[in-house]
DNA sequence: GTGACAAGCGTACGACCGTTCGCATATTCT
DNA sequence: AGAATATGCGAACGGTCGTACGCTTGTCAC
């Protein structure tokens, strides 16, 4: 349908600004992996953007809205390097697994430049006051987790995990293997640790009664 | 006799000197653990401090000054908190699980406001730049983990882990578990996690033989 | 007693921050 | 055509930052 020429007139004026936001957020939300989410800056951002430091700062309205734009990328980013390609392995167990593995791509293979972009953002926030920028990033999270033990308990129901799984206990396992994956290649330099998590939720998933993996 | 001090002079200039030194690095080593140490600034530590702005300036030479003598505190207070108390027991296994059980404590009754100090240290720096503060932060964590491997390697000696215990791999799920159960903690207020990363840390020694924790 | 010295205060400087205007320009809608 | 609207620029604001300098005050060595 043409009926919405926002999105159709490539030289429209609406559609520039859309563009101009997709351009700065592409290089806002590397920049936060790296920097810091309180790091962004509208000068900064401005160096390498093809906008003014003001014009960044009418485009999302205040440094707030750009840190909540930015956190709203990275989830869009997120969401298109781990769940949606999982999404390909059948629900239990195989996608379960899918979701490790490819989380482990996404931090190895630095979609973020700075490892996970939700580690950076939440170690940040983590003894923060109140705002509205960790009420998302912490839905983010949230939504992540949920998913991950949705699958586990999917894979119960489906006899994949033994029947008695403690899901929780089993989710704060797998997840604590990957983001030492994350911490310790971005901080150590240290790549073998991808390896040592890969192994770890193996072992987490087979004592517990998977196979095939 | 006043005129003969023995220690220190109890009014003296350097003495004074030193005390204002450690009161700001107490209050910089809680706020840094929060609001990172990108975060501290002379102007908030003199708010909630005994001396001025360009006092606290003069008591460090720069703000890398002061920053470097905060993760050197942290480090003393992680000492004293995690591994001088861990001494306590006999080396190997009972030492190894008596860190383990440490630094839950010390992550769980927040020695540092804001949660484990390196981690937060270690999140900010790790995907910036080479400096001088990155440098001794790394030294800090890697001097940690050494202790950990060396106890889970004598553990191994005297028999009290299997023969042919992957130990690099076994102190990567171990750390894996008190991080993430400081993470969810701090982040999500889930103190659960707490008795899940002691669950799961028992589990990953039995599993490599030992027995009586 | 006298001079070297350190602690800490006050002030000031330049840099960067977030935010807010006014303006020219170009589009969309009526 | 004309009004309304949006982009993006340029300049300026108040504020905080790190740092530097001069100063007073008290301590210490000689």
């Amino acid at each position: 349908m043409e009926s919405h020429p926002i999105l159709v007139h490539a030289d429209g004026r609406r559609a520039r600004g859309d563009r101009s936001r997709r351009a700065v957020l592409d290089h806002a939300v590397h920049l936060a992996s790296t920097h810091g989410l309180d790091g962004l800056s509208f000068g900064l951002l401005a160096g390498s953007a093809p906008v003014n430091k003001s014009g960044i700062a009418g485009l999302f309205g205040s440094k707030e809205g750009l840190q909540l734009a930015v956190v709203e990328q990275a989830r869009q980013v997120f969401l298109a390097a781990v769940v949606e390609p999982a999404r390909e392995a059948e629900r239990g167990l195989p996608r379960l697994w899918a979701l490790c593995e490819r989380w482990l791509a996404y931090s190895r293979d630095r979609v973020f430049a700075g490892g996970c972009f939700f580690r950076a953002a939440s170690a940040e926030l983590d003894a923060a006051g109140p705002s509205a920028v960790r009420d998302v990033v912490v839905d983010a999270i949230a939504d992540w987790h949920g998913y991950l033990t949705h699958q586990a308990e999917v894979a119960v129901a489906l006899g994949q995990l033994d029947v008695g799984t403690d899901v929780d206990q089993l989710m704060f396992e797998l997840r604590a293997f990957l983001e030492a994956a994350d911490d310790a290649s971005v901080l150590l330099g240290d790549d073998r640790a991808y390896a040592r998590a890969e192994t770890a939720a193996r072992a987490a998933l087979v004592a517990r009664g998977a196979s095939g993996i």
